[in-house]
RNA sequence: GCACUCGUAGCUCAAUUGGAUAGAGCGCUGCCCUCCGAAGGCAGAGGUUGUGGGUUCAAUUCCCGCCGAGUGCACCA
């Protein structure tokens, strides 16, 4: 038997030589799981495809398919349903070996790639000096999430941080340190929330006074032109917001291999817009540089703006520069980018353009949407600024905390503190990611901090649960039946569950969807709790006892694991 | 004007990428702790998937038209 333990492959391999046998198309070795159990534990549709293709009758192809299919090892007798379904069930004894060797195995069954790729994601990019807004939030979040996911199954990844620290914003800073005065009553604030201060005094400034925006402007161009002064005050900026921004990615469990800012390739864009101008790919028009896509079917009235006409780079220069340099840096197979759903024209014009300039490379826009506030306009506070990263996670382990502190008064301040911040965080990754990426979805505290539902404190609920059996007992930590015994429904349900998490894993990376990892994580926590009613563990049989301990064990790593995929921790206790 | 994204239960969202009777949570109506965490579980009510066509044995999913919402489109990032 192959090594594998997910039942998916054993399947689609024997279906594979069914239809060799037959002669008909390999591709149609396809089964999913159904979803509803009268259908058994497996589908395919192969015969109602292929019948389409030769114009016969798709129940009898489906009888011709299982007439040669060869796994009586760990399936009942194949079933022909519907218009020409073949239904498959799992043995008992083959599911019970099958989960019981999931104990064993560190990974919980989950293959390595086949084909391991070097991948760059390119994800949270907040801008040095100005507030993190709810953006960068869902680009941190989701980009760490499909990470560890991709490491997780053998891919090479290089997390690299695009930091903003070469924009406009610099400008309006400069000019704030050197103008503004120092403002007593705010002695207090920390360095970065000077900065912020600044930056917002000045864009008001701004709003009233058009000769300032002149001035600001120029000091922009001061430092862009090595200013020995601006040059000094822009790193002493910059190395200050990166200090906050890591204290804040620490909080979050996030990190980067890389966090090269625009400034970095700051050199190379004049060479690469005259290298552009040679080869044909870029043109002159109105004093600017293009480049334009005239045969594209939808890009051809949007033009790639690269170099405005008084000479200055814009975002899309320092993109291509980027992608060049990690092309030549790391050689990647994939490039994605973790960014918000209203630069999708901006990706499209420089994934065209990068293949102008040679790239062949897969290059992904992981696009996401909008954060929304109960009012369902993009989220701001009562006084519209946006919202800043730091109060949001603070709010989430306060909110999280009080929760804690109402049911569980007596765990020391300590344990208080610590749990709050696991669930809180928590709860506000997985109300992010369990959302399909693309939807605006609207912010509710009491909806992602709730234990009711698909959010974090269920699961973590569930792994607490899973967990405090073995606290009564030191002894029920160590035992390893060769096999379960699963006789009840509620057992297979969750046996089956357990066994089919490893074919959801690698189907995140398909279309860049934790989702699918946080549904079935819920999936898991629900059939868990149903078990958990239904079953009486420590009064039952040595047998018995032993193989649902199995299955709690297995659920309660595997809740781990898959919240740990998502850059969630799980508390003992909660 | 062009492009992108979306429209599913009263509300907030799913639907394993074209499969069988469209599922959850909240809210609503009832149940279940002399058993490991009730921070939980069970059952019920609730739907013409915006709308009109098309492709298909099969459409929430793919194609076209309309209606509605959000976002973006030459010197911000």
């Amino acid at each position: 038997m192959p090594l594998s333990q997910a039942p998916l492959p054993l399947l689609e391999h024997a279906l594979g030589e069914a239809i060799k046998k037959l002669d008909l198309d390999p591709s149609l070795a396809q089964i999913t799981p159904t979803n509803n159990q009268r259908f058994g534990d497996y589908q395919t549709n192969a015969a109602l495809i292929a019948a389409k293709e030769l114009k016969s009758n798709p129940r009898d192809l489906a009888n011709q398919l299982i007439a040669e299919l060869d796994l009586e090892d760990y399936c009942d007798p194949p079933e022909v349903a519907g218009a020409g379904f073949i239904n498959f069930r799992l043995k008992k004894n083959f599911l019970e070996q099958q989960v019981a060797s999931l104990l064993h195995d560190p990974r919980l069954g989950i293959p390595l790639s086949a084909s391991p790729r070097t991948i760059v994601i390119d994800f949270s990019s907040p801008n040095v000096a100005k507030p993190m807004h709810v953006g960068h939030i869902r680009s941190t979040i989701l980009g760490e999430s499909l990470l560890r996911i991709a490491r997780f199954l053998g891919h090479r990844v290089i997390s690299d941080n695009h930091l903003g620290d070469w924009g406009t914003q610099f400008g309006k800073v400069i000019y704030g340190l050197k103008n503004l005065p120092p403002q007593a009553e705010l002695a207090e604030e920390s360095p970065i929330e000077k900065l912020v201060r600044l930056y917002r005094q000045v864009t008001t400034l701004e709003r009233e006074d058009a000769q300032l925006r002149d001035v600001v402007r120029k000091e922009l161009l001061k430092l862009q032109q090595g200013d020995c002064e601006n040059r000094k005050l822009w790193e002493e900026v910059v190395t200050l917001s990166w200090r906050e921004f890591e204290k804040q990615y620490a909080l979050l469990g996030v990190s980067f291999d890389e966090h090269l800012g625009e400034s970095f390739y700051h050199e190379a864009l004049q060479p690469l817009v005259q290298r552009l101008l040679l080869q044909g790919i870029a043109k002159r028009s109105q004093g600017a540089v293009v480049i334009f896509f005239p045969h594209h079917p939808t890009l051809h009235d949007k033009p790639f703006l690269i170099q405005k006409s008084d000479g200055a780079f814009l975002y899309a220069t320092t993109d291509l520069a980027t992608l060049e340099y990690r092309v030549t840096r790391w050689h990647p197979d994939a490039i994605w980018y973790v960014c918000g759903a209203p630069q999708q024209l901006h990706f499209e014009q420089l994934f065209e353009s990068s293949r102008r300039l040679g790239f062949h490379l897969e290059l992904r826009h992981i696009a996401f949407g909008s954060i929304l506030g109960e009012d369902r306009k993009m989220m701001k506070t009562r006084s519209g600024d946006n919202i800043e990263l730091g109060s949001l996670l603070q709010e989430a382990i306060d909110r999280a905390w009080k929760i804690i502190d109402e049911k569980n008064p007596l765990f020391s301040q300590e344990e208080k503190k610590k749990i709050a911040q696991i669930v809180g965080l928590g709860a506000l990754k997985y109300a992010d990611l369990m959302q399909h990426r693309m939807t605006d979805y609207v912010f509710s505290w009491e909806k992602m901090l709730a234990f009711q539902g698909n959010t974090a404190p269920y699961l973590q609920n569930a792994y607490v649960r899973s967990r405090s059996i073995f606290r009564k007992d030191e002894s029920l930590q160590s035992f390893f039946p060769s096999t379960l015994l699963l006789d009840e429904e509620v057992e297979r349900t969750l046996a089956l569950q357990l066994l089919q998490f490893a074919e959801v894993i690698p189907n995140v990376l398909v279309d860049a969807r934790p989702n699918i990892l946080c549904l079935a994580l819920y999936e898991l926590a629900t059939k868990f709790h149903r078990f958990y009613e239904e079953c009486p563990i420590l009064k039952a049989e040595k047998k018995v006892k032993e193989s649902r301990l199995a299955l709690t064990e297995i659920t309660s790593r595997m809740l781990q694991l898959g919240l740990n995929l998502l850059g969630i921790d799980v508390p003992e206790k909660m």
